[in-house]
DNA sequence: CGGTAATTTGACTCTTCTCAAGAGGCGTGG
DNA sequence: CCACGCCTCTTGAGAAGAGTCAAATTACCG
């Protein structure tokens, strides 16, 4: 599985693409939505498992995914992965490599992907037309932040909370994306979600089963149908 | 216990400070330096239980810890709270207001402390000065997203392991603060530190004793001596 | 259609939590 | 300076949640 760093292709303008409401140009003028649009590098494709970016390399741009998903991964010194996100369309990644110049973690590709990349010389040009860039860039990246308080605050909670609550997230990131909230695809294997969640994998088949009987869901192949999910809700309560 | 917003003192200015290796004006020139410390208030001080800033106010801007130490506490919507770090002398703070403008966490003094505050006017003013200060504020967010991924990973693993990990960094954190890091001074109850690491009080406590017993440590009220470092290490691996 | 990977399910284990009781420490006020 | 009360810490016993191991079933890919 080696990683491919795949051709460029110029299709659609930011200001065209359905995400643009909630990627980079989120809040920006049409003018300056056009200066972006002229940085990025558009609809690079990657295979499942291929990588976007390794850690430990130079720090080459924040990039944004524009259809399919992708894993942050983090590896430590003792070769232990933990998934610290995962990415849907439209969501903006790369802020692990801002501080030392260097990505802590990998990301990686959990289906046939696409995504933008806006390298470093083109956010240094980018900056010079567009002088509150910088206020973006730092409010996305207090953002990051802020999700991870988040995640580290859920990490405390029961197997069956956590997972109640990622589904409920995720179904509303989907939703903000367009998608239906109803019906959401998980490219993730069992054994993912359980390490994303601090799970083992027969944990999460359980609880899944669980939830089901409770006609909370309904577990089909890829898919997860929120059925009631108030009823997921109340389990975190 | 009404929190109070004490006295400004003039005191050591930034260039003087015997934490400006490890605070904001790391890595500046002493002109730089002298900016900052002009647009710094100094010495705020505040008792036990009082706090910085509590989450849902408005972002004032980053604070320094000056001296004694702090926790950043997130409460969910059904009031439970959870320590998400530790702030020590010299460590940045107020991250979590950057990316919508209102603090998402409060920010508690665990003991008599003074700070530092860099006030979002006095920001303001300084990018004017400091044409780079936008970009080491960048990367000072990177790095609380940095410090929070790799608290995610460490929430994956053993009671024993997290709180040896924990121990650890905290020794390096003072050790690069010009303290002993033999000898830590723990200003967190086991209530606080199980909190933290997402353990009960008494798991802390029965797992300080075997520390003790393995003679990694030696407890002694408040203080914690490592005898042992590169035992506490072997845990993690 | 075959082989491999992913998932489910069961049985059992183990880590960590909860509950409970007692000891120790610290500050306050007498 | 001592006594009291409160908070924190320790220690034990039992319970529970989640993990591990194993085997069977199902899905997926070429």
């Amino acid at each position: 599985m080696t990683p491919s760093r795949s051709k460029v292709e110029k299709k659609v303008a930011c200001g065209d693409c359905n995400l643009n409401r909630i990627c980079i140009p989120h809040g920006m003028k049409p003018d300056e939505v056009e200066f972006i649009g002229a940085a990025v590098k558009r609809n690079r494709t990657i295979q499942k498992g291929e990588i976007i970016y390794r850690a430990g390399e130079t720090f080459t741009g924040i990039f944004a995914m524009k259809s399919g998903t992708a894993k942050l991964v983090h590896t430590d010194e003792l070769g232990n992965e933990t998934i610290i996100a995962i990415l849907l369309p439209g969501e903006l990644l790369g802020f692990d490599g801002i501080s030392s110049g260097r990505y802590l973690c990998s990301l990686v590709a959990l289906e046939s992907s696409s995504y933008c990349e806006l390298g470093t010389n083109e956010l240094d040009l980018l900056h010079q037309k567009l002088p509150n860039l910088h206020q973006i860039l730092l409010q996305r990246t207090g953002d990051q932040f802020n999700q991870s308080i988040y995640r580290i605050a859920q990490s405390q909670r029961s197997a069956d909370v956590r997972l109640a609550t990622f589904l409920l997230e995720l179904a509303e990131r989907y939703r903000l994306r367009g998608f239906s909230p109803e019906l959401i695809h998980l490219s993730l294997t069992r054994q993912e979600m359980g390490n994303h969640l601090g799970l083992a994998l027969e944990t999460i088949s359980r609880i899944l089963g669980r939830f089901e009987s409770a006609t909370f869901i309904k577990v089909e192949k890829k898919f997860i149908h929120i059925l009631d999910a108030d009823g997921l809700r109340r389990i975190g309560s």
